[in-house]
DNA sequence: AATTTGACCAGTA
DNA sequence: CTACTGGCCAAAT
């Protein structure tokens, strides 16, 4: 198993998270059949190009946070994204009912 | 080649 | 709620 192939499986499941709702790192490993390799998940996306179509603002960390520093523009291009297409937060928190739960 | 780092996490105390 | 542990592993130092 090589790394193009899990990064295959990652952005697959990456592309499925629905607008408005958000996983976990870990969560999207393991539905790539990647269990406890929630790090690989947050490798492959800081390498996505600029011109990327895949909504890497829907992954975040699994207290529900934003993985990024809150004073750094790359937390408020995420925070912008997320409430564009209709993420809750309260306070850093996303709200329970933004979370993706697949079948 | 060895060590540290990082868009992480679940379990435990 | 916070703190610490051990797990993960490719890339950067």
């Amino acid at each position: 198993m090589g790394t193009k192939q899990h990064q295959a499986a990652i952005l697959l499941v990456v592309s499925r998270i629905p607008r408005g709702q958000v996983a976990s790192y870990g969560q999207v490993a393991e539905l790539a059949g990647l269990p406890g390799r929630a790090r690989l998940v947050g490798r492959i996306l800081s390498r996505l190009p600029d011109n990327s179509n895949i909504p890497w603002q829907r992954v975040v960390n699994a207290r529900s946070e934003i993985s990024f520093a809150r004073d750094s523009d790359a937390y408020r291009r995420q925070r912008q994204l997320l409430e564009q297409e209709g993420v809750f937060f309260s306070g850093a928190r996303i709200r329970r009912q933004s979370h993706w739960q697949p079948q």
